[in-house]
Parts: structure tokens; sequence; C-alpha cells
DNA sequence: CGTATTCTTGACTTATATCAATGTCGGTGG
DNA sequence: CCACCGACATTGATATAAGTCAAGAATACG
């Protein structure tokens, strides 16, 4: 097993184990590789796996109604995917989609319900877990509530280089690819607005990248515009 | 102790443990009940003490940027509120209102961790909870991504009722008092956007009530509003 | 009977979606 | 190596949903 139980010390949702518990997960897992584009479930598909980000980014989308599908959220390596307590006849509620090539490691569900059972500090690490995950939806849902457009972009630009960013010379890099369609689905808007928006950010410094790419050079001047009342409009 | 363990049996959060478990919670219970309008606990305060909603409504809401508070959900008898897992140091992040005079059942923090720690399915119990809620609160933020405001309401509506519709004559009554206010703010729109749009359905005969009163007269028709394309404009 | 809360309604403004092109990059194959 | 194609991105013009501003009415409550 090439999934030694020390990767799996410092996550959170195995903290309350021993380290035998721990070896014993670790042992039943095993390891799959995806490549960018590639999804390891699908939105409606049977659960039968359950799954943990061992390196990579993951995005999960729902389908809306008419628009195109909505990111519920992007996941990095150590969390959970799908649906963690008793999932007996569920299916899955998102798509999850590989955004860099990942590994993942991979539990029969039947076998991850068994440890579930046996090893009680587990369904204490999953609930900090999720219940985490409420809070970060919670907020995003306030977000949508009270905020325009460039406000939420500038939050979840705040969020993705907390949650994944890599330091540069004089910037932070956000280190996966993002389209600015993602971006868009991430906000709850159109690919146009998010397009007009992070231009007009790019033409000021503040932000830049190309395509797939978003790099913050300028993080308090973000934090501005997240908070503050929105700037001005064109500047040219 | 007026509350026996009987109640407690059916509830999901207990649904794992054993009868002798579930007598030692309901007997560390001490209950506690607030009028219309008070609050069980306030956003930013010391979580201190673990709630359980006995009988009752609750409105959970957090202060929003500018715009008055968001509702992030109501929670009806069997809820647990506020952080379920380990809350060290933690502090509230949303404030707790009632709106129907409410019974809590209310245990001090520090028992709640104890019986958590030593009664592996209550963890589970609260898992599938925290779980359910995590899906609703991604509806939610997908609704608001993907759905006009007349939607959403249709939408809300209907949630409402299958969490607290109290059939009568001809229609389906909302068990509890609920203002056009705090429709608004359950849907993301301004009370005056809420106040148009329910007056339009109540003159199409789609729902009914008086101040405070939310009364569904042709679920049909409004699980057509939630799906469909927005209907037209006035009709007068 | 007055005061406060809740609700309705109209006129106006604005943010942002929609519609419609056009541009640019990066890889694939001729 | 160039041409082409598909994915990704920009940009302008226009339409409209819904927010804001401003009164006012209805109902409950002390």
């Amino acid at each position: 097993m090439t999934f030694a139980d020390q990767n799996l010390r410092r996550l959170p949702i195995f903290a309350a184990l021993s380290d035998t518990e721990r070896r014993d997960i670790a042992s039943a897992a095993s390891l799959r590789c995806l490549a960018r584009g590639e999804s390891a479930f699908s939105e409606g598909a049977q659960v039968d796996e359950f799954f943990l980000i061992v390196s990579g980014h993951v995005k999960l989308s729902r389908a809306g109604a008419h628009r195109d599908a909505v990111i519920l959220q992007i996941e990095h390596p150590g969390e959970p995917l799908g649906p963690t307590g008793d999932a007996q006849g569920r299916r899955q509620t998102t798509t999850a989609t590989v955004l860099r090539d990942c590994t993942l490691a991979v539990w029969p569900m039947a076998s991850w319900s068994r440890f579930l059972l046996d090893m009680p500090g587990l369904a204490m690490g999953l609930l900090q877990v999720i219940e985490r995950r409420l809070a970060v939806t919670q907020d995003r849902l306030i977000e949508m509530a009270c905020l325009d457009v460039p406000r939420r972009i500038a939050h979840l630009i705040l969020r993705l280089i907390d949650q994944a960013g890599r330091h540069e010379e004089d910037s932070i890099r956000v280190d996966f690819p993002i389209t600015r369609q993602d971006i868009a689905a991430l906000t709850g808007t159109t690919l146009h607005s998010a397009s007009r928006i992070l231009t007009h950010w790019e033409r000021q410094r503040i932000i830049g990248g190309g395509r797939r790419e978003l790099l913050v050079r300028n993080v308090p001047a973000l934090v501005d515009l997240a908070t503050a009342r929105a700037a001005a409009p064109e500047t040219s």
C-alpha cells in the first residue's frame, strides 16, 4: 500500500483516531488517478464508494434549472467527497469533476460504513468537516443574498487564494486551472459579467493571469472591493 | 424530569442509541421555554450550551452586509440548534429567534461533549442531520443562482408546507407566524418584491392568509410557478 | 384611540442578464 | 510549418427583473 498511514495522521477527519485505526483504514484504501476533466462520480449515480482527495482539486457541480451548472464547491487535498455518513441507497447529488490531475483514495462504501461504526472518533471527525462545509455554504448563501456580482467575485477569489494560493514573485497564484465560466458558476452569474469584471480588474493590475489562470497581484485592493461599496464604473 | 426518554426515541439524532444511553441524555437535559421574539442565542456569543427544539419553531438568521438580516433556515421540533460537534471556544454564527412559543431542551456544552465521546452512535446521528442540512442549504444556493424571485418564493413556500404544513378545510397552513419580511429574508429579496408577488398570487387564490399567516390554497399551481417559466405579469 | 407593526402600491433607477459578434490562444493534423 | 478548429475570452448594444425611494393603508395592541 503506497498510502502510508502517515499521510492520514494530519487530516482533520482522522484526528481522533488511534494509529492502529488509521492503519486499518489506510490499508483498506485503493488509489485512483484521474486526469483533468474526468469525473469521480456523477449526479444521480448510486453512492457505492467513499472518496478522499489525496492530491489535486475537484469541483462539485450540479446542473441548474436552465443556466449552466452551478458549482457548489471546490475541494482540495484532504477533503472527503460525496456523502460521508450512512449512504444506504443514496444517490450522488453532485458531479465531481477533476480540475487538475488528481489522486483519490477510494473505499468501498461497505468498508467505510464498517469503519464508521467501529471507530467512534471517525464520525466525530467527519462531523467537524461537514459542519465547516455547511458554514462555508451558508456564507456563500449570504453573499448571494446581500452582495452584488463584483463583490461576490472578490469574495470568491479571496477564498480561492486562501484555500489554494501559491505565493509567486509579487503575486499569489490560484494553484489549479480555473476558467471564467467556472468563476461565473461559483458566484451565480454569467460568463459575460464575470469576464467584464475580471478584465476591468486586470487593467487596474489587481489581478492577472491568462487562460485558465488566476493570479492576484493586489490583495488589499481585492479586500476593499469585497467589503466596501463597489468601485466607480469605468476608469478605462 | 418532564422530558421522558420516550420523546427522544423517535428523533433521528438519537436513532442509533440504546435505551440506557437515551435515558442518560434525557436526564441531563433541562427545559427552557421561550416566547415569540425571544432568542436562544445571538450571533457572536460563546457556544456554551447545546439546544434541541422540543416544540415550536426557530429562525436562524445572520446580519447581512447592509440589507436586513438573512434567514439561513427555520428549524422545527426535533432539530438541534447551533454547532453540534466539538464547540471548544467557538462562537455562534447565527441568531436563533423564536417564531412561535417554544420549548427547548438544553444541555451544558460540557455534558454534551462527554455524550458525544461516550456514545459512538450520537455523532453518527448528528452527522446525518448536518449532512441533510447541508443538502438543503446547497439546494437554496442553487435556487439563488438559477431562479428568479417568484420561483424562489414558490420553492420556499413548498418547502415550508412540507416541513410545517397543517391541513385545513381546503388549504394547507404554515404552522407558525411568518411575515413578508421573513419570506424576503429567506429568499434573498426585499420586502417589497415579496409583497408584490404574494398579493398577486393571493388574487389568483393560489395562496391566502392575513398578517403573519401563510396559507396555500392551490398546491399544483404553486408547483407550476416553482418549476415552469415565470407566469405572465399583470392579470390585475 | 393613538401608536407601532405589518403590509400594499406606485414611480423610478440600475445592475445585470441576454443577444450577438468578434477575438485569441493552443493544440492537431495536413 | 502553416492552417484550422475548438475551447476560452472579450466586448458592445439592448432589455428587463428587481431594487430603491416614497407614501399610505390596514390591522393589532396597549
